[in-house]
DNA sequence: TTGTACGCGTTATCAA
DNA sequence: TTGATAACGCGTACAA
């Protein structure tokens, strides 16, 4: 609990002035080799390290990203994507020197203020922004703010945004392939809310990915990414005159509420139901039958959004970033159509 | 993108001193009414907000505290705690103005690094530590570093550091005393990893039930709570000569592995195999059976755990919090004993 | 290399 | 009692 030393206390020590010692901490040209290397030597012994909210203070920036995330907890925390997204963001920033600031807060609107107040007291020099909705109103917000941002997720509309994301459809794609090919016609799907980004975006790619086999589109059930609404979706689909022989999911954790529900109807998966998923996630293996599922790298894509904002808050060029390509998991859950 | 007013600004405006708007925007004495009424009028017309920056190095506070996750990313990822836990943790903080600050880190090795350099720079003023190991270092690290901090989980030894958290004893020991009560004898425990306390207190949670049971313990299986062990776990304890009758599993993420295992294995569950997890996630109530389960209260958990922390940074009195107490939840996982 | 102003809000001191 | 003045926290940057 000693009181940390200030840069003061080094210059005093070593017989120089402020300024020498900033410039030798920071490597910067203008010393002498031999008094550098004696500050730095006091220093160490000193035992000095920056305090933060001088230098914040004095260079005007807070070395800090934020996070918002909005959502009612309860859909929070079955999410896959968040914990893996922010370990990578974190290998990043952590790096850099950078850290990491979260926020939680129960709805858009909330959000708003959030991004607000984190920019008006400089408490961030960048954010990055997730679940986007269609027209969502967070980048002119952030645009009008000044705010450096990296929305996370499949680029919509806006086309000079800076965005980080795996393109979720050839992961879709992939998916109704593999039924195509295993002689599936009525292909159905279970979609996220689509006036999410990435709710409609993966429904679109089902749509298309249909529309390439020749097929007709197959019933469609638009739910929330729970698995309560998985369920009650997947109960609406098999109830149908001419039920779907596959369905293809948004999540996992719809996907494996699907499949209890076919399950528990007697339903035999794959006998009579194919399904698939989208996540990977750790569970989809051990599940019974496994589930064939999409898999993305999400902590690369949180390693790609840090960089990308760094860039952005340094004015650098951001080195390119290639994600690697959705890839479907196939398991146990998909098999030939009955006949 | 126009720079934010400063104090000074709205001094020269209102014709008044710095010293004087600092006063009228704290609420202190010592200005007249109306003096105070201007200089806030004008200090809402120039839309003035505080510059955190500078009111952390003024009052050497940051107005943050942080959160440490060490854990390898596989394991983060299906974690159904952390994310309802810092949206309780949120609810507290962003009313005090407090911001949360997450490092993700892979090991334990990393994380003392962690916590000594959000110390040293002043970022934080005060931390939470989680997945405490039995021997954990950090307490004495933070003590020696003086930082506040508040430990997650059921405190072991030290009773004198403050940790909040539900006591898990009596969600395994219902558990326990349901199967019991179902007729049950040879109940197995598949646990988290013992070195850590909360798989620690789970199992001796289970051993203790069922001595007072007067039930000799059963078959025990050491897991790491991921889905992959879990169903090994699983798989050893049915290949036992005289296997359980039921399996306590220390989450529900080795608990519906385990089920899908034995479901797999062509094992009637709950007909000759009852199951119970722990955590109530949210895909719990939709598998094939229902998993029986404890459910907690993390939300709460995160809130009273902020509030904790935030008394200890401000030297106030904590609120005594008072959490709900783990609840079982029955579905159809188990049932009674097969003759 | 040194000295010093600067960033911005807080707080102690002191004069009216 | 009211309010001005100045020192403070600590690292950075620029003129001398």
């Amino acid at each position: 609990m000693t009181p940390r030393p200030t840069i003061n206390d080094v210059a005093r020590a070593a017989g120089v002035s402020k300024g020498a010692v900033s410039f030798a901490l920071n490597n910067r040209p203008g010393l002498a080799t031999e008094t550098r290397e004696r500050i730095l030597a006091v220093a160490r012994e000193l035992g000095w390290t920056p305090n933060s909210r001088a230098r914040a203070l004095s260079v005007s920036r807070s070395f800090a990203v934020g996070l918002v995330m909005a959502r009612p907890p309860e859909t929070l925390r079955a999410d896959p994507f968040f914990p893996s997204f922010i370990a990578g963001l974190e290998s990043v920033l952590s790096e850099s020197g950078y850290a990491l600031l979260l926020q939680v807060v129960p709805e858009h609107d909330h959000e708003l203020r959030s991004y607000r107040r984190l920019a008006e007291e400089g408490r961030v020099d960048g954010v990055f922004v997730t679940d986007l909705h269609v027209d969502d109103t967070r980048p002119a917000l952030l645009a009008e703010l000044g705010l450096p941002a990296v929305i996370i997720g499949p680029a919509l509309g806006e086309p000079f945004w800076p965005a980080v994301g795996v393109d979720d459809g050839p992961g879709v794609a992939a998916a109704v392939e593999h039924l195509v090919g295993l002689g599936h016609t009525r292909i159905a799907h279970v979609s996220g809310p689509t006036a999410m980004v990435h709710g409609q975006s993966r429904r679109d790619a089902w749509s298309r990915a249909m529309r390439e086999a020749g097929l007709p589109e197959g019933p469609f059930a638009e739910a929330d990414f729970s698995a309560e609404e998985g369920a009650s979706a997947t109960r609406r689909l098999l109830d149908l005159p001419e039920p779907p022989t596959a369905i293809v999911y948004a999540n996992d954790l719809m996907a494996m509420a699907g499949l209890s529900v076919a399950t528990g109807r007697g339903v035999d998966v794959p006998g009579r139901l194919s399904i698939t998923g989208f996540d990977d996630t750790e569970l989809a293996a051990h599940v019974q039958p496994g589930l064939t599922t999409v898999s993305t790298n999400v902590l690369d894509w949180g390693r790609a959004a840090a960089e990308r904002l760094l860039a952005l808050v340094d004015g650098r060029d951001p080195a390119p970033t290639e994600l690697d390509p959705p890839r479907l998991v196939v398991r146990g859950s998909t098999g030939p159509a009955p006949s």
